[in-house]
DNA sequence: TACCGACAGATTGTTGACAATCCAAACCAT
DNA sequence: ATGGTTTGGATTGTCAACAATCTGTCGGTA
């Protein structure tokens, strides 16, 4: 029933169209592997499946072509996208550039309000931790480099992040890690933070892309002992 | 050459479709000014103006959406984008750090012919200058960053900066300048190029993002004065 | 056997019509 | 006159059928 749920297109709340239900359906599909990567997709059985006609499932297609999470060929058809871990670095190499720059912005033009809640974020997560659940820990990870990004103010920065390189690093991310690293995570976290409510952005930058490259380090392990089988 | 083409399968063919088309023929005239910034785009005359369907139209806004020269709201309609004062120096900040990333990874893996291609184009273009030629002053600086985003050799690198941002920066700067400054922009160019030539990425990163500053300069005064009007 | 080309099935690209939604002008009531 | 409501026209979203193209199979030929 809740798996149905988030297969299943509502076609109760017509504030959104049908292209960007299917767009939603489709790529949690993917990202969750249930589309396994470098599977050929089928734009009519999609249609079918959630039914809806091809041409709102064309949209959806052409926007996760946009977001890397399938790949088009004309006249030939949609794929999956592969997960290699060279693509990875490439991705990982392009993160940390990008939100080193985010953390300078950050510690520079981050409001007052947006700091207290990133601080509460923080106090949330580590008292979660604490007792012992972890079933938020993704989540709360990627909350917080949102609100950094967020932070930043850059809207364009905030489109290349959140808009377009995060939709495949949520794929990476959801089918190469297992047990997360979350002490240490949130502590990293912690020291970013404090860097970026002193003002120092040059720390906060650094800081945030060591943390970024701890993750890329876990993840690579993970997909290369994900493709030894 | 002919013995080339006899060995070769035309993996590469564009295999146009009518969407690509439009796409092409519909970004040209926005970046162009045909479309004026925030004039309304109405699909339906669109369709008609290229003898298409609105099939193949919607597809090319789409595309325009995601590259930022349009901006597209549900059940309401499309608008040319705006140009302002604050998203250019958004815009330009982010290209600066991206594209001094390309130069220091262009420093490390250039291959010998993409430098010596490089090299030859400093060549023609300083040829082309001496003549008085400027005709195709602006095109030549866009190759020349193309070249060194494509020898930084990150694939996601390269979609960010060529695939997203660089055709709503194509429009600022079509819009914007008139003259440019040739004389100044090609030596700059030059001192690039010879940093990656030695190796130096960090010098070349450095150089390239003052050079693109300079490029930002330049095209707000313009802008300015246009928005004065 | 290996290679080349025609054929059939399936898939994508495109179209025109229909439904849902929005916008603006006209209308009514106060 | 002004504010809110209604209604008509225009525009976008969606659909199902048609056309164009590709993939893989089959048969013929060296």
């Amino acid at each position: 029933m809740a798996l149905d749920a988030l297969n299943t297109i509502d076609t109760e709340t017509p504030a959104l169209t049908l292209a960007d239900k299917a767009l939603q359906a489709i790529q949690t599909s993917i990202i969750k592997g249930e589309l396994a990567p470098g599977s050929k997709i089928n734009e009519q059985m999609l249609a079918q499946r959630y039914g809806i006609s091809r041409g709102p499932t064309r949209e959806a297609l052409l926007t996760l072509e946009r977001r890397r999470l399938i790949v088009r060929i004309p006249h030939v058809g949609a794929r999956v996208a592969q997960l290699s871990i060279d693509e990875l670095g490439d991705l990982y190499r392009l993160r940390s550039v990008l939100e080193g720059m985010a953390c300078e912005l950050a510690a520079k033009h981050i409001s007052p309000t947006a700091l207290m809640q990133l601080q509460r974020l923080m106090d949330s997560q580590e008292e979660s931790l604490a007792k012992g659940d972890t079933y938020f820990q993704q989540d709360g990870d990627v909350d917080f480099h949102y609100r950094i990004i967020r932070a930043s103010g850059s809207k364009h920065l905030q489109e290349t992040l959140i808009g377009n390189l995060y939709h495949l690093l949520r794929m990476y991310r959801y089918q190469c890690t297992s047990e997360t690293r979350p002490t240490k995570a949130i502590a990293e976290h912690r020291r970013i933070v404090e860097a970026i409510a002193a003002g120092d952005g040059e720390l906060a930058s650094l800081l945030m892309r060591r943390h970024i490259e701890q993750g890329r380090i876990n993840t690579e392990k993970r997909l290369k002992a994900l493709q030894a089988e």
